[in-house]
DNA sequence: TAAACAATGTTATTATTTTAACAATTATAC
DNA sequence: GTATAATTGTTAAAATAATAACATTGTTTA
């Protein structure tokens, strides 16, 4: 199967979640339009999405369920599982990994970094953390693909290189800097401000728009 | 002005960011493809964007720093300042209060609301903490049109729908649970599950091809 | 002052994403 | 057992977004 579209890994991941709690308290099989919705999408696309993951239901019973939750697991998480580690537990890093250890996920958090000497070498929110200057040697030797940076914009980019260097394939940036990472490193931007502003955009339109009625 | 694509809104965002920092430590004009590679984007999407908000720079000098910040404030911000309030402050509440409090914004987090009792009547980042309890009777006497979602995916939708029969008109949503909003409140999600997930496909994508050549 | 250059502004094209349309199929009711 | 209703699977169309193409214009330089 070649590159699905990422809005449909989007999702996907949004029909694992609720399908995960479906299956706890309710039925073997969903249709279309039930899971749609329960995440506020259409029927259409939601056959859609399961279409280009090659999966199929019954017609009139609809998806089952654990089949359903077992192919979108085929397809995010693989065979193996992936090593992340975390740069930064101040207040975001501790929600964030306090997050991941409680979901049930393929991607384990194996280790923080902090330059905060009362946070090095102890356990924080299950996580052990290290000084970012141990960086390289911890990296070495464990199987690490991605890297969470929630630390000061400041240091963003050094520890990105750094990172990079050290041959993380993927980085997820809680930071609001634009960071340059090469080709072959994969990079998703996570901005709480412009999702604010953009946010209060849309609202001060739709204020205007229900006015001018 | 019609409305803006999306697209276009979250790239404003991010262009008065850099361009506060370009200003603060640089020259008074800007080109496009300087803007765009500040942000790894193209410079015919920049100029487009531009052309978009009616904003004109000089051929061969490019755009005027100054005039452009004040331009993306019309359209991002309007004329008035907005009021938001935040609903839970554990560590990521606490995150994301930290966060905008230091950036210049014309969007101020007015208050927070906790259930824990040691949380509450407080000042916590900066801000006055209240019981969840009490979020109709402040909500009534503070001009308050957005809330950010950050308390557990438990109460969420409860949360919801009370600051929705308040009046709030925009929710950004932290928690991972799907929100039901009536059509005239606008929503944006914010989902840290489902970012790691897309990236991590992503990664594996990018090993997999490159072991495929 | 005119030619060359380098930048903007805008229209046209292409790519991606969503939505619609509808045929195929299966359970149910009569 | 046949008709009916409801659902899936898939192709087609529409909407949105990104990219390319290029005309225009201001600046520099010879």
């Amino acid at each position: 199967m070649s590159t699905l579209p990422e809005k449909t890994i989007e999702r996907l991941s949004m029909y694992r979640r609720v399908l995960q709690t479906y299956q706890d308290n309710q039925s073997e099989f969903i249709y279309s339009h039930e899971l749609a919705s329960l995440l506020h999408l259409t029927p259409v696309q939601v056959r859609r999405d399961i279409m280009l993951i090659g999966y199929s239901g019954t017609q009139r019973k609809g998806y089952s369920v654990k089949e359903l939750i077992n192919k979108i697991g085929d397809i995010l998480d693989g065979n193996e599982r992936i090593n992340a580690v975390i740069i930064g537990m101040g207040h975001l890093g501790k929600a964030i990994t306090n997050y991941f250890n409680t979901k049930r996920s393929k991607i384990d958090i194996v280790a923080a970094f902090e330059n905060d000497s009362t946070k090095v070498d102890r356990i924080i929110s299950g996580i052990k953390s290290y000084h970012t200057d141990s960086l390289e040697m911890i990296l070495e030797e464990s199987n690490v693909t991605i890297a969470i940076l929630s630390l000061s914009p400041r240091e963003a980019q050094d520890v990105t290189d750094r990172l990079v260097f050290a041959g993380i394939k993927g980085i997820l940036n809680f930071t609001s800097v634009p960071l340059t990472v090469p080709e072959d490193v994969s990079l998703e931007n996570y901005d709480m401000v412009t999702s604010m502003e953009k946010l209060a955009y849309f609202v001060k339109e739709k204020i205007r728009d229900e006015n001018s009625l």
